[in-house]
Order: C-alpha cells, then sequence, then structure tokens
DNA sequence: CGTCTATTTGAATGTACTCAAAAGCGGTGG
DNA sequence: CCACCGCTTTTGAGTACATTCAAATAGACG
C-alpha cells in the first residue's frame, strides 16, 4: 500500500523502518473519482496530498471563469494549494481529479509535527521544494520567452505520457492559450514537418 | 556585519548563539558592482547569496538575445541559479547587480554540511522554499490570467518600493513586455485615471 | 558639453483571441 | 446494436493586443 510513497521519499533520503512506519501512520489514505474535488478554491485546505494512482489538476479559475491550469499531478506527486496550506487561509486554487484517483494526505499539524520530529523528512521536503521552485523557474522562462509552439513542444518533450493521458483542452489551459489555438497550432506543426 | 541576515533568519527559526555563530563562519562577503556579474549562464554556480544591500536581477538570455527578468533581489533576498546549484549543472541564468551591491555567499558544500548539522536551519530553508514557491505560482497565474496592464498593476502593488528603484526598461522585462509597449500602457492607465 | 542609454511616439505587422458553426468521438440508454 | 447526447476538436472570419522597426526626445553620467 505504501510502496510507491515510500520509494518516493527513498529517491532522496534513507529513513529506518520504524521512520517509515511513524511516517506512514500519519497518512490517511483517500479516493476522489473523476471531475470531484480535493481542494476548491476559496475553501480551507489542511491537506498536502501525494497521488499514488491516477491523474489530478490545479488551476486557477479567473474573474472571467477561465480555467488556468497550474499543474497536472499524476502518480508520485505532491500536490496541495501551498498558500493556503501554509498560511491557513482559503486557497486558491482548485484540485480536481481528471481520472479515478488515490491519494494520500496528511494533515497540516501532523505534516509539522513530522519534519519536526524527522529531519530525514525536512531535508526531503526541502529537496523537493528546491526542484519544484526549478521548475517553476523554468515554466515562467518558457512563458517570456518562447511562443505558444515552442511551450507546446517542450511539453509534449518533458511530459511524452501526460500528453497521451490528456485532452488537448487540458494541455491547451497548461500552456496558456485556447483549445481553437492549440489545435491550429498542432495542424501548423505537422506541415513544418 | 551579519545582523540583517540574522533578522532575516529570526523571521522564520531561532537559533542559539553557537548556532548563529557557526552559520555566519561559513559565509563569505562579496561586492559587486553595478553592471558586474556574480552568476553566468553557462558557468557554474557553486554559492547561494543573500542580498544585505544593494540590488540584483536574475534573467534568462533566450536564442534571440532577449533578456527575461526572472527576479528583483534587493536587500534580504536569497538568489542563486537554482538548477544549477542544486545539479551542480552550469547556470541557466545570469545574475547582475544594478546597484553597487554587498551579498553574502555560502558555497555547497558548506550549504549542505549546514542544514545537516542544524535542523532548524533546513527548516528555515523549506520555509523560504515554500514562499518562493507560491509566489512563483502567483507569477504562473498572473501571466495567463492577466493582460499586460494587470501585471503591472499589481507588481506596483506589490513591489512600490522597486518601481521606484528600477527603470521602466527593467520592469518591462520583467513582466515579459517590450519596454515601448509599456510605455504606452502607462500612457493608456493615466488616461483612464 | 557630449555621449550613451532610456523613453516616447508612430506605423505596419503578426500572433493569438473571440465568436460561431461544423465535424468527430465516446458513452449511455432504448 | 444503433441512435442520441454531450463534449472535444476543428475550421472560419474578424478583432484585439503586443510586437517590430524606426525615429525623435529626454535623461544620466563622465
Amino acid at each position: 500500500m505504501y510502496s510507491l510513497i515510500l520509494k518516493n521519499i527513498a529517491r532522496h533520503v534513507q529513513l529506518t523502518a520504524e521512520e517509515e512506519t511513524y511516517f506512514t501512520s500519519l497518512l490517511v489514505a483517500k479516493r476522489v473519482r473523476k471531475k470531484q474535488f480535493l481542494i476548491v478554491a476559496g475553501e480551507e485546505c489542511r491537506y498536502e496530498y501525494f497521488v499514488n494512482k491516477g491523474c489530478l489538476k490545479q488551476y486557477y479559475l479567473d474573474d472571467k471563469g477561465q480555467e488556468h491550469i497550474l499543474s497536472f499531478a499524476p502518480e508520485e506527486w505532491w500536490i496541495s494549494d501551498m498558500y493556503g496550506f501554509i498560511n491557513q487561509q482559503p486557497a486558491l486554487t482548485t484540485i480536481e481529479a481528471l481520472e479515478d484517483t488515490e491519494v494520500f494526505a496528511i494533515e497540516k499539524s501532523k505534516f509539522e509535527e513530522l519534519v519536526q520530529q524527522i529531519p530525514c523528512i525536512e531535508r526531503f521536503f526541502r529537496i523537493i521544494l528546491q526542484r519544484a521552485l526549478v521548475s517553476h523557474q523554468r515554466r515562467i522562462i518558457e512563458s517570456m520567452s518562447l511562443g505558444s509552439a515552442g511551450r507546446y513542444k517542450n511539453f509534449v518533450q518533458q511530459y511524452p505520457s501526460l500528453e497521451q493521458r490528456l485532452s488537448q483542452r487540458q494541455i491547451a489551459f497548461y500552456l496558456g492559450v485556447t483549445p481553437e489555438s492549440l489545435s491550429r497550432m498542432k495542424a501548423g506543426l505537422v506541415k513544418s514537418h
């Protein structure tokens, strides 16, 4: 049951058997069906989630009701509304299942206790935050330096399996273009090989 | 000499006097004059920096030679080319002084030692990484959901002092528009109050 | 004062958007 | 099994916004 999440942690730090047991004792398994919500913008967000199976999307709804996807979270991703989680404020984003999904949730106070108790876990989260930051920086740079075709190509290259798994519409919302534009863009790419 | 950086850390965690001494012993003070570089894209990046005085910019130069500013770093900011720093790879970005600037540098191996030795410091970096992540997410959301006028307004609101301190050209490169467009945009804003 | 850079303004261009409609695809119930 | 429904994808036409290139003006610094 916990093999994937323990493997995920073992990528960066080593836990003893007791630490693993303590860690998993804080997790709560949860299932969300396709189109259901894990976090809704405006509501409080007390959990951080690890995706064990399935796929989620995290998005922001603007004042015109347009959806802007901040990230997809397939297996092995950690996700939360970080703003709401750390500040104990209403979430800014919504997290919704794109498929029937299974997550492990860790409640904020348990999380704080955990990182206090086990320095290795604190290190683990520091490391994955560093990596997340790099990927966000990369995304910002891409949004400024590339046109939509370049952003799409990078997406396909970086996440080939997601490109298969997701609808073109979802990818468009992630890239920051309309589905119509993405459709046209792909037609254009084929012509030029 | 170290009062600002210690105050910065004390915002999130408490260090003992000995820990403070140990911490500051790992720092190396460095001065960079306006227009000089702290990190150059393509070169290795072994340090993380804290700005004690002055102001830096971190930017990416695209294949057309256009500059895209990822962040400004005035006093009390931590900055590095995170990609290069954590992966021991050539830096992707360049960090340049916008004013005569004074930083404290911490070398990667010392940094690793530091966070191993002092769990509080590891916690500190986890916390500031969380906050950095939130601000990057916010920036991504803004770039997708707002036009250039909205992004400019938010920038002025969020960093009023930077707006004074920086040239309009630098702000344009941060917002992801041309200096010409920003100039026109501001002229337009004045008309509509 | 003179030079260099930043800012403003103008005109033409281009990329992606909106709105609208048609075509394709998948799932459900008769 | 087929017909229908809802949603996604494609295509079209017109539009909006920001860009490029160019030139003029203004400011900063030695």
